[in-house]
DNA sequence: CTTCTCACCTACAAGCTTGTAGATAATACA
DNA sequence: TGTATTATCTACAAGCTTGTAGGTGAGAAG
């Protein structure tokens, strides 16, 4: 009955997480997350030094999550075209279904600037323009300029953000609206691939 | 020093969004608004009837605001292609430099859903496929799909919150990132504009 | 000039929040 | 087995937050 420190910790953050996602940004309380997790309160603040300890360990555990799940869509799966559709995709899902999108917001909302955001967006950047220089190279044509595909990563992640935040909005949960979803989403990625052929 | 009920709920409404836009969500607080309004908080109580009143309130207008800006800006201004360079810089502008992306993004976390939200890219989106069908019979070409013209302005509107809501995470004010940020929006501007010549 | 409305104030209450102090007991380690 | 560490608890404090009660006085209306 007596966790490790990490343990302890991922659990909290885990309950943390999941008000946060469902809760708002004022959902955070510590005697809240603490009765979630089943200890009292002041075993997170032994665990975080403070309420701030917490929510910038959850910020951080957000962006690194996010960080590697990118990476991985990006680096496994084949290099063709489907792929590019299934990875936007994974992206959109991602943001919609896991709530993602949400625990970024409140992220940009609730803190200053961070190197880590900017990091993940030059990693994402780095993996799409090494794998669009490589299909160029193998079909011979001229690779793309570094800046297009910065761009491309960037309006990717932005529209994937944007649009799981705004759909929340809608709401109206219903089959018609993942349909069309879907379709957005399909529409996104052949708008981007016929970008990324031309260039 | 006796302002009217419309005069005090704008003030106090003022105030709150100051707050919220570089205090983050948990910076919405009766007493400090009251002050920084110069009058106690039992008065924003007595204009907004609770706390919540006033946050659903400010959700209210922000979202007005920008159905306002948005309208005015589309309706308004050339039907021609640098216009719609204009409007997509217009709406990224706002978006990053008012601050209305932090707004918009603490309304998509701490409401529900709302029709309003809804009806806004609805709107959005009739003034756009009105504008390209009008541009199409003139031209003497096939109008485009309506589905085509909601997934246009979903694209711009998701890219424009999602973009301006990373872009305050990576921060770092320069003269060279607003440089970046302009060259985006052209890029962006320059990718939409080609797919709706093509439809 | 009187009267009524209401914007605004001061004082207060109840509850909740973060945080501290000190004790307990489970586990690791010697 | 004995000892040190530490995850966890209970009890408590201090401050802050929203909200209520009742009063005051400015301006409108007659």
């Amino acid at each position: 009955m007596r966790r490790t420190a990490a343990e302890a910790r991922e659990a909290i953050l885990d309950a943390a997480e999941a008000r946060l996602r469902d809760g708002g940004p004022e959902a955070i309380r510590l005697q809240d997350i603490a009765s979630d997790v089943g200890i009292s309160h002041p075993t997170i603040l032994h665990h975080f030094e403070s309420r701030d300890g917490l929510t910038r360990a959850l910020g951080l555990r957000i962006t690194e999550r996010l960080v590697n799940d990118l990476v991985e869509a990006l680096t496994h799966g084949p290099g063709d075209e489907t792929s590019a559709v299934q990875i936007i995709d994974h992206v959109f899902a991602t943001m919609n279904d896991t709530g993602t999108a949400r625990l970024i917001a409140w992220r940009a909302l609730s803190f200053e600037s961070s190197d880590q955001a900017r990091e993940l967006l030059e990693q994402v950047t780095k993996l799409l323009h090494d794998r669009r220089t490589a299909l160029a190279r193998e079909a011979g044509v001229r690779p793309p300029a570094h800046e297009d595909s910065a761009f491309v990563a960037r309006l990717a992640s932005a529209a994937a953000l944007g649009d799981a935040l705004s759909a929340g909005v809608w709401s109206a949960d219903s089959e018609e609206r993942r349909q069309g979803d879907l379709r957005f989403r399909r529409w996104f990625a052949k708008l981007l691939l016929e970008h990324l052929e031309k260039e």
